[in-house]
RNA sequence: GGGCGAUUAGCUCAGUGGUUAGAGCGCUUGCUUCACACGCAAGAAGUCACUGGUUCAAGUCCAGUAUCGCCCA
């Protein structure tokens, strides 16, 4: 669960993790599986720091106007006050986590564990304290880790700056504006270096040029002057300089740039720093000590000029660090900071991915993970701030050495002084973050939570925190306990507005959750945000999403009235089997739940008694009508089989992390069959006494529907459910302990299918062609049979209703003459319309033509597939199968549009010949 | 500089080698049809970025190219 941001707001990447997460969660407690979601917030030391500092600069106040500890105060009072607002946001979303087991990274266990892997490594000379170039923020006042830091392409100037040579003194004016490395008239020597960060020569300690560089050889070894300074600096030859950038001359500024560090390191330069800590300049920068940074550059161009020892400025376009937290630009500084040693905690953790325990989805963030572990740099722990975990650390104020320890110390492991201080700085809060999974459920002790629940099953999160969190969990994870944390690891993308931009305050594009739940609904909130987007991928927010997602709600509400009312007025008999045999597993189910949430096993099986036609469909017409079944009817039979394929379809979807897949099919399901299809064509049925009751189905298929659907639309799905559920012989108390449902094989039916499919192909037909022919939609027309395998007795009342005809007639092939007519040549059946009038010969023949053409293709593609011998041989015997079948049916299409022509032909001569 | 991803209907995006590539939105036409106008019915709309390869079969796998985006340095 996200920690508590600077706002102390829920935003939509809040929302997007919570919903994604509370997916999975609800759907695997549905089907049973014990399912621990344990929330809680980390401390986000500086983003929650830098908020109440705000809030106390508008009191006039700093931090060190109120001292660490009553600072310490104000900073609790606030994040006491996020939590509740999150919180409060996160239950507005209908997220079930486990409340009672809400963590926080500052709570005493969490607090401890830090101490405890900070000892450990200490003694295992994981960490260390070192003086290296960290990335300072001047605005945050602290050093932050590489990952904290965002390099842009900034366009700047490369500056090309003369050096005099010690020994060779000034005589006259220098402005000669020569561009050589030395320039004799004089007797003066030069030596030009070029910088895109010219205050910085403050703080040289060489110049530095490629020893193969002959232009520079004769100076190696001699002793450059500083300008503004007048320091002497040696003129060094190294082999990082590249001779080809710049003049091939570079100042080294080791206190300020990483390489330069490691070429003094090399050559055991000393390092000058000249900033302080808000990236003033300091008293090292001689006449611009008080400058800001930018400022002195300025100055010291116009300086340098005055001197004529600026030569050139040409554009220049480089990459320059900015915090991440504040935008502001980052200063490469050489301080003494706590590392850990990272290389022998990624190897393992590199092992757990490589080897499969762990496994990263989407995959293609495996490669990305592995890069980044392979090329793993120290990490920079200490920071410069007051609200987090202050380092266990303790200086002796006798002998100096640090004394590193769990609990605070008495003495001086070293001399035993009692005269210690403790170290001001605090650890990364990611520090605390990487030891979530274990740290939270009681490590370092041996708790019942750790042993049951560790290590826990699935991290879900966004891809943009691999590195920062999910990487150093499992290293973390694998040090302390052995263990692997997670065994996978599910990464979302980010949200994005309609035009593809990140949403952000400052654009002004960001789409507030709480105006969106207000506006659409939770649920749409929900399905908006998983629909349509898939494992690790971007996605865009819109309000047309949200509008769709909303309608979707709407429907499905509007289809639980019909269903409700109509269940509620069909025949008191069928109400009275269902809350008969209601009430009998009532009893059951409880004491299932009695037993706790159950096995697998247990809530398996009773999802397939729930969906079997021999449990609860079956009880409710059995004992009163004498049916050993339910009187299924040929859209009853297809309505099960369809959703029955769904219900696989999604609960594999689910398996494999497509949420939003899984979503999509549930909800084309309900809206392009059940409501289109089967809703259209019970109320026929209904309507009509002597059918049999659609009830029992329609409520059965609903009340699967809405399981199916729970663990997306929370709300809304329990709301429906407890309306659809009073006629279920078999319920428990809340939709979100129903079993998930589980496809039952025996209600796939590929006849009743195929049946229906045919049913469907009519009435669209039929519907086409009176759109096409300009009919009025109210009035009934015509329409004429042709059928050979189908058989449509049944169906002849929902083709009527739903197609508006009227007299329909079922008749043989050689009754099928027609003078004016339109015929469909369908899968399986032929519809002749006696349009009289309306059809335009011309245009009709011409359009039986192209279906000929169409089919003839067909026919001759499926042919030459058939008579490819490769393709018999190589494909898989069932998809040859489905060709030859492919083959006779598009033969016998073929076969039955030539036939009409002739059939047609007493009336319009001019068509006849076209079968030729 | 290295790596990853994307490129599919006007827009946003699904598509886990095997029928004639789908959805939502938008668009066109027509509907106060007794669950729903947040709706119903019908329709138009695609060179699956490009080039080559593997395969009986490629939107899907491989290589390269182009454009855009992201990550790392």
């Amino acid at each position: 669960m996200p920690p508590p941001n600077v706002t102390g707001e829920l935003h939509l990447g809040h929302a997007l993790t919570a919903t994604l997460e509370d997916i999975l969660t609800r759907w695997h407690r549905m089907k049973g599986d014990p399912a621990l979601w344990l929330p809680g917030v980390d401390h986000a030391s500086i983003a929650t720091q830098y908020v109440v500092e705000q809030n106390l600069a508008d009191e006039g106040l700093t931090r060190h106007d109120l001292g660490r500890e009553r600072f310490l105060e104000h900073v609790w009072e606030w994040v006491n006050r996020c939590r509740g607002v999150i919180a409060e946001q996160h239950k507005r979303l209908g997220i079930s986590c486990d409340w009672g087991r809400e963590a926080f990274t500052m709570d005493p266990g969490p607090s401890r564990a830090v101490r405890t892997t900070f000892v450990n490594l200490y003694k295992k000379g994981l960490i260390y304290r070192g003086e290296r170039i960290t990335n300072w923020c001047p605005r945050c006042a602290t050093v932050l880790s590489d990952l904290e830091v965002e390099h842009r392409e900034v366009s700047g100037h490369l500056y090309h700056i003369r050096y005099r040579m010690a020994g060779t003194e000034s005589h006259l004016s220098s402005r000669s504006g020569t561009t050589s490395t030395t320039n004799g008239e004089s007797g003066e020597e030069f030596i030009t270096v070029a910088t895109t960060r010219p205050e910085t020569l403050l703080g040289d300690t060489a110049v530095a040029v490629n020893p193969q560089d002959w232009r520079y050889k004769h100076l190696v070894g001699r002793s450059a002057v500083l300008p503004a300074v007048g320091r002497q600096i040696p003129i060094i030859a190294d082999d990082a300089v590249d001779p080809s950038f710049g003049s091939g001359a570079v100042k080294v500024t080791p206190a300020h740039d990483p390489v330069d560090f490691e070429v003094a390191q090399r050559k055991k330069l000393p390092l000058v720093n000249i900033m302080n800590p808000d990236a003033t300049l300091n008293e090292n920068a001689g006449p611009y000590q008080g400058q800001d940074r930018f400022a002195s550059r300025h100055a010291l161009l116009a300086d340098l000029e005055k001197e004529g020892l600026l030569v050139q400025i040409e554009p220049h376009t480089h990459s320059v660090g900015h915090c991440q937290r504040c935008r502001t630009m980052v200063e490469p500084l050489a301080s003494r900071q706590w590392f850990i040693k990272m290389a022998p905690l990624a190897a393992p953790a590199i092992e757990a991915v490589v080897d499969g325990r762990i496994e990263i989805i989407p995959q293609r963030f495996t490669m990305v993970y592995l890069n980044w572990m392979e090329n793993i740099r120290d990490w920079c722990i200490s920071r410069q701030l007051w609200w987090g975990h202050r380092l266990p650390v303790w200086y002796c104020q006798n002998c100096g050495e640090p004394t590193v320890a769990v609990d605070d110390p008495d003495a001086c492991v070293h001399c035993g002084s009692a005269n210690m201080e403790q170290d001001p700085d605090i650890l990364d809060t990611w520090f605390s973050s990487a030891l979530w999974p274990h740290s939270t459920l009681g490590w370092q002790d041996d708790t019942e939570d750790l042993r049951y629940f560790y290590p826990t099953s699935v991290l879900e999160t966004g891809y943009d925190i691999l590195f920062f969190w999910v990487a150093r969990m499992i290293m973390m994870g694998l040090e302390n306990t052995g263990k692997i944390p997670f065994s996978k690891v599910y990464l979302h993308g980010l949200i994005r507005d309609e035009k593809g931009d990140k949403m952000s305050k400052s654009r002004g594009n960001v789409l507030d959750p709480q105006v969106a739940m207000d506006k659409y609904g939770t649920d749409a909130l929900r399905f908006a945000l998983t629909a349509g987007s898939s494992p690790g991928n971007d996605m865009r927010l819109s309000r047309e999403k949200l509008e769709g997602s909303r309608n979707f709600a709407n429907k499905l509400w509007n289809t639980v009235r019909f269903v409700v009312r109509s269940t509620e007025a069909s025949s008191e008999k069928v109400l009275h089997l269902s809350r008969q045999s209601a009430n009998q597993s009532r009893v059951e189910s409880q004491e299932s739940r009695v037993e706790g949430s159950g096995t697998p096993e247990r809530s398996v099986s009773r999802a397939k008694r729930l969906q079997s036609p021999d449990s609860g469909l079956q009880s409710e017409a059995s004992p009163d009508s004498g049916l050993s079944t339910i009187d299924y009817r040929v859209e009853d039979r297809w309505i099960r089989s369809r959703l029955n394929w769904l219900i696989a379809e999604v609960n594999q979807s689910l398996n494999s992390f497509m949420l939003g897949e899984g979503l999509s099919m549930i909800h084309d399901f309900v809206w392009g069959e059940f409501c289109d299809w089967y809703i259209e064509l019970v109320k026929i049925r209904l309507r009509d006494p002597a059918s049999p009751s659609p009830i029992p189905v329609l409520v059965d298929t609903l009340d699967v529907i809405l399981r199916l659907l729970h663990p997306f639309m929370p709300f809304i799905t329990e709301e429906l459910w407890q309306k659809v559920a009073t006629h279920l012989p078999e319920r428990t108390d809340s939709i979100m302990i129903a079993p998930y449902p589980v496809a039952d094989e025996s209600a796939i039916d590929a006849a009743a299918e195929r049946e229906m499919e045919s049913v469907i192909e009519i009435v669209r037909a039929i519907r086409n062609a009176r759109a096409e022919a300009g009919v009025e939609p109210s009035s009934f027309i015509e329409a004429l049979i042709v059928v050979q395998e189908l058989s449509l007795e049944s169906h002849l009342s929902a083709i009527s209703t739903l197609a508006r005809v009227c007299p329909l007639t079922i008749i043989d092939p050689e009754q099928a003459r027609r003078d004016e007519a339109r015929v469909l040549v369908l899968r399986d059946a032929e519809v002749i319309l006696p349009l009289s009038g309306m059809v335009d010969r011309e245009a009709e023949s011409k359009r039986l033509q192209r279906e000929i053409e169409k089919w003839r293709g067909q026919v001759a593609s499926t042919e030459a597939k058939l008579q490819n011998e490769q393709f018999l041989s190589r494909a898989p015997a069932d998809i040859v199968q489905r060709e030859r079948e492919k083959l006779a049916e598009q033969k016998d299409r073929l076969g039955r549009l030539q036939k009409i022509p002739r059939s047609i032909r007493s009336a319009s001569p001019d068509i006849s010949f076209m079968e030729n």
